[in-house]
DNA sequence: GTGATAGGCTACTCTTGAGTAGTTTTTATC
DNA sequence: GATAAAAACTACTCAAGAGTAGCCTATCAC
């Protein structure tokens, strides 16, 4: 792992560098550089075409090398997967904190996932497409992070509704497309593609709130009044 | 392929089988049958885990057979995904001719796609998931097929704009978004699963509306005033 | 019945890639 | 600079599956 090793001063700043050996957030490091190589690889080439061994040579490094750090292919998939859904939640975890009304929290969520997904492309994109190579116990717990992602985004709906901020009958029952059209993310936006990033926030986080009958600023949207 | 041959009889009567050898026909049935197997194992397991020889045993035929009526699994692979887009952009076809509105055709395209999707299920997780896998030619010629659909997606919208029954700026650059809810069905629905078919469909086609600024009967939404 | 042919099968080859056993190199410590 | 331990590498094994060469057999024309 010569380049690397090389890198890995970087992290002597790195919060969680206890005073005696920084070990532990070496080998965290050095397994997140993995599961970046792994990621871009089985994104461009698919889970099965991506080989080990191109993965180790992308980093300068040799397969038994990763061997010490994922006990098996399997393992490396379920690591990236699990990426975009845990960062998610956490997003979730930290909005909830945010001050105003439950519209100005709802939106401020989809705005943190869909830069989540923006930004975590590739991990997002494995997952949506290889989860099924998971075995069984990895997606199991996948599928109930996944599960916990949509009842709280659910929840998120469910509290406009109680202050009167949405009236679609069955409002909470959306959130499942809403996590469908974030998903599409993936497929709209690419990184150095002709799309502004931004703006496909926006237009996603629009199109979401336009299906819970709101508009961008949280208006309740009503049919138009024939004259 | 003793079972598929017995059940050739039933082509007999299906139209195209000409008075001098019903050979097209019963060649395009067992390649359909082929696929049919194919598409549900790789629904099932994966493009690569799913092997030719389960394939095979599955039609209680072997490899070789399956040899036959395809070059290589690419081209197997290449038929299953073709299958929703090609029979999406039938439906278009057929859209065309329904009198009314364009609001009218709009919708009815939304219901035939979903209603495709829904039925096609497998074959469109297929599409989705292994596309990655086709060789150059083949993803080429798929793309172009996806493109096509949009396009045709953003010119019913765009005919809705321009007799006024649409009032979203920029709403043509909604198909995407709309193709994204559509193709999302195949995580909400499952053959056999707790969702009723049709209030799928119904969900997905409302949704879809509703980010055109749309409610289900085509009226405007607009901001409900402030009091 | 005999011969020709399409349709299908048996029994391979050959490649590729996951995973590992055992050895070498680097680093840290005294 | 000697020594021990950790980190990484070399050089395999082994399994599995795509694709094929060549054989067998049912069917049909005559």
């Amino acid at each position: 792992m010569t380049r690397a090793t090389a890198a890995i001063p970087a992290i002597k700043s790195s919060p969680g560098g206890g005073r005696r050996g920084m070990k532990p957030s070496v080998v965290a490091y050095k397994r997140e550089r993995i599961l970046a190589a792994a990621s871009a690889l089985i994104h461009a080439k698919g889970y099965e075409a991506a080989t080990l061994d191109m993965v180790a040579e992308q980093l300068h490094v040799t397969k038994p090398f990763l061997y010490t750090y994922f006990r098996n292919k399997g393992d490396i998939l379920a690591a990236i997967c699990e990426v975009g859904v845990t960062e998610s939640l956490s997003a979730l975890d930290r909005v909830a904190q945010v001050p105003g009304t439950s519209f100005d929290r709802l939106r401020a969520a989809l705005v943190e996932v869909a830069d989540i997904i923006v930004h975590r492309h590739e991990y997002v994109v494995v997952y949506q497409r290889e989860m099924m190579n998971l075995d069984r116990a990895n997606a199991q717990r996948l599928i109930r992070l996944r599960h916990e992602f949509d009842l709280r985004i659910g929840k998120l709906i469910e509290a406009c509704v109680e202050e009167g901020l949405i009236a679609l009958p069955d409002a909470a029952s959306m959130s499942v497309w809403i996590g469908g059209l974030l998903s599409w993310i993936t497929y709209i936006y690419r990184p150095g593609g002709r799309r502004n990033r931004e703006a496909v926030i926006q237009e996603v986080v629009g199109a979401s709130l336009r299906m819970l009958g709101l508009d961008a600023d949280g208006r309740l949207l009503v049919p138009q009044q024939r004259d």
